[in-house]
DNA sequence: GTGGTCTAGACCACG
DNA sequence: GTGGTCTAGACCACT
């Protein structure tokens, strides 16, 4: 299976955090399931041009997260634990960018309704790719 | 008017541009309208427990954007060219922040019900900051 | 009989040298007594969801040590060499771990109460699961 | 302040993993208190005689952890919030650790009176050592 | 061949 | 001068 994974070296967001964000985006929509193995970081590292130690990192970051595991020899998994963190924690985990989001929209002087709204649409969207991918 | 501002050292982005990005939200939302004054980049640094220099940082660029003018002695104000943005606009700039969130989400299996539940509940604390400082 | 036997793939510490340490600590504590049968690398190797060069790698520098004596065909056994540790030495073996565990502890301030109530609770879950083995 | 940090590079243990034990110990025991600057990564790795990334590693572990803040072109602290982590999250955060020292207790037949004893001891020689230097 | 560690540089942005 | 990122190698241990 191909992993469509692009990076931009000038974007402004660093490299290593343009990979962590494009594999979150394929584990959340279902594009990589756990237990899929993901391609060596030099193995990637050359399919994208850049230094291996930079996808390491980017590894690196994503195996703290528990969603990954790099094991020596073996190779490297998506984890099946994910989803196995305690329901209290799974919020806390995210408050932060909930935190953020909302600072940022009482800036914007965005109204809570339309908060949510782009919410339930973004949440169907992507709950419609998952959905796809898992139906074929 | 008290400033609506909130910046977070270590949140990757420099503390400068969140100062440059949450004012321009706060011009283009209404919340500053033209003519209205900024504090002083000293003033505004004590507040946010930041250097003087990044508070001087931040307006020079907003100066080089002519969305401010800073009048050596008479202080800062926001510029007369200063423009709302369209509401519109306004989603599209946070749709990369809900985008994220939303895989967050989907990736540790939080239902939509409990991501607009806490939403709720960061809107109305920061709701009620807001209301604490204006009667101030 | 059953060995007691935990492997943990991410743990730093390479799975083989996690083994070679768990039977040698089996043997010394009298889990193990000279004479034992151990499962062949292969059945072990099924049992822990490793693979089957990681056991024989770990039963190698075993009888490398002559704890344990393999014979082709005949099967793996626990020598007679075998010594068991003194009650003294055995404390001082996990004392690093202690260390450790008190270090964390004291940074997130935990009170030693809630330390000895969760190991007294993760005590008896090993037990439990031990005994349930046993009975099988 | 002179910190005692010595690695030994041949050690088993990688350098990068003796740093962050080193000063996790130091900050629980009260040598590094909330606020107290590290060296900078550059620095003590010039005293160290390491590389400066094996000493970033180590930092950036630590951070990862909140238990230091690294910012750009300020320096790195010890933070203060380590702890302020939910008390429901403190337990989970060492639980792994029990787990293992459970599980090397049980290997070893060591019984859970015994244990508790050992831990008691220790927790009481970091909570003495704490003490000493907050009294001086 | 895989990940794990370490080195020795480089350039940039930040304060 | 600080941390943040990236590079291009190296050697080792593990499977």
């Amino acid at each position: 299976m191909k992993l469509f994974l692009n990076v931009n070296p000038s974007n402004g967001l660093p490299v290593y955090r343009q990979l962590v964000q494009q594999i979150k985006g394929a584990i959340g929509s279902g594009k990589l399931k756990p237990g899929d193995q993901l391609p060596s970081h030099r193995e990637l590292a050359l399919e994208l041009v850049i230094a291996p130690m930079t996808v390491k990192k980017a590894y690196d970051l994503l195996q703290a997260e528990s969603l990954i595991i790099m094991g020596s020899g073996k190779g490297t998994f998506v984890s099946s634990n994910a989803q196995m963190i305690s329901p209290s924690n799974k919020l806390i985990r995210i408050q932060e960018k909930i935190n953020q989001l909302v600072i940022e929209a009482s800036i914007l002087n965005i109204p809570l309704k339309d908060l949510i709204e782009q919410l339930k649409e973004e949440y169907s969207k992507i709950e419609n790719e998952y959905k796809e991918r898992n139906s074929k």
